[in-house]
DNA sequence: TGGCCACCATACGCTAAAGTATTGACAGCT
DNA sequence: AGCTGTCAATACTTTAGCGTATGGTGGCCA
């Protein structure tokens, strides 16, 4: 039952890693504004006065942790696909990797709501762009023709990040265990060529 | 390229309505925090002292903005779709809608980003689920059997959520306008029974 | 016409949160 | 042992934004 805050590396003292992991487990509670250098400050056991000594502003600690979250994000997700060598098989496991571990979508999806912040908006930019593109050239890889394929792979991704939204954060439409399954279900044959 | 402040009701002094609009505005430009009493004051061309002789607070502003925007977009959506007797119809021109109209889905864009507020979430999720329950309706007309409709409902509405986010609001990924087009088209035909 | 009421201006208080300035403590090296 | 650099505590300033208190003005009605 540990939540993520890191096993402060030392003994007492903290490393500016500890702040931006600190900083992701605030964002991915309450959004970007949840990232308030006090109340993080409170929950490390220390005060502003540690802070300001390793970040230049609350802004320099933003930047610093979605740069981790970046980097993060890319060896789990695609580190995990990259081992299945079919393309059918990759997008499969994808689909179901995005229905299992929702608490790993919580920070994309807060992310999405601050879409405006100038800091935010180009890595999330990146992270979104890559994805489609890894999503093209499964589909791609596993028959379709290319202009279908990227259609297609916009149409699964805007699928993934909508349900993002709807479901997890709205909580509409209210679905059961066998609902959800069924709404997968009816995803993959849909939208996942030569399946089903 | 007149914005909407909606032509003020009388000549000078304002009424509660003008309010409600012009934290539409202010709403579907900067999102609910940029719903910021001071602001919309001096947009109006008066000062807080108006604001609070109209409303008890912050709130019940935002509060009665959003019963505003509710009852309007029902009429607007649901109007304009209702006329059409035929579902595979309803169901083209409810995506042609969607692809036109972008400024219409601003606002609930930001509202989808400001989820978390309390009084964002209901209205919200009122509003989702009637949308997902016309298209279920819809999709159930068009031939679809009863588990399918609902499932490829969410699947139709959520893409449109996403889509929202990616393309209105991150710019990714960047479109030209044929791609659009396309993608419309891919989207109705895999979507949309019996079309294509 | 005089007064009342609807609407608004002005000035102020209050709070949260970022950022600054200064001082303090402990660890390791010489 | 004493110095020094690293990390942190304390107290302060500043800003933005909500909310309040109170006074002002113009139109409408008796």
């Amino acid at each position: 039952m540990n939540t993520s805050l890191s096993a402060i590396t030392e003994k007492n003292r903290l490393t500016s890693g500890d702040w931006q992991q600190a900083a992701l487990d605030a964002l991915s509670e309450g959004g970007l504004q949840n990232i308030a250098i006090e109340m993080i400050a409170k929950r490390l056991g220390v005060t502003k006065g540690s802070f300001y000594w390793h970040f230049e502003s609350r802004d320099a600690l933003i930047q610093a942790a979605l740069e981790l979250w970046e980097s993060q994000e890319q060896e789990q997700v695609f580190g995990k696909l990259d081992a299945l060598p079919d393309a059918q098989a990759r997008l499969t496991a994808l689909i179901a990797l995005v229905a299992e571990e929702l608490k790993a979508h919580k920070i994309y999806s807060e992310l999405l709501k601050a879409i405006d912040h100038p800091l935010v908006k180009p890595v999330l930019a990146r992270v979104s762009q890559r994805r489609i593109d890894y999503l093209t050239a499964s589909l791609r890889q596993a028959g379709l023709p290319r202009k279908t394929a990227q259609s297609r792979a916009i149409l699964v991704y805007a699928s993934y990040v909508g349900f993002l939204q709807l479901n997890l954060q709205l909580g509409t439409p209210k679905l059961s265990h066998a609902d959800f399954d069924q709404y997968v279900a009816h995803l993959t044959e849909t939208l996942i060529p030569s399946v089903g």
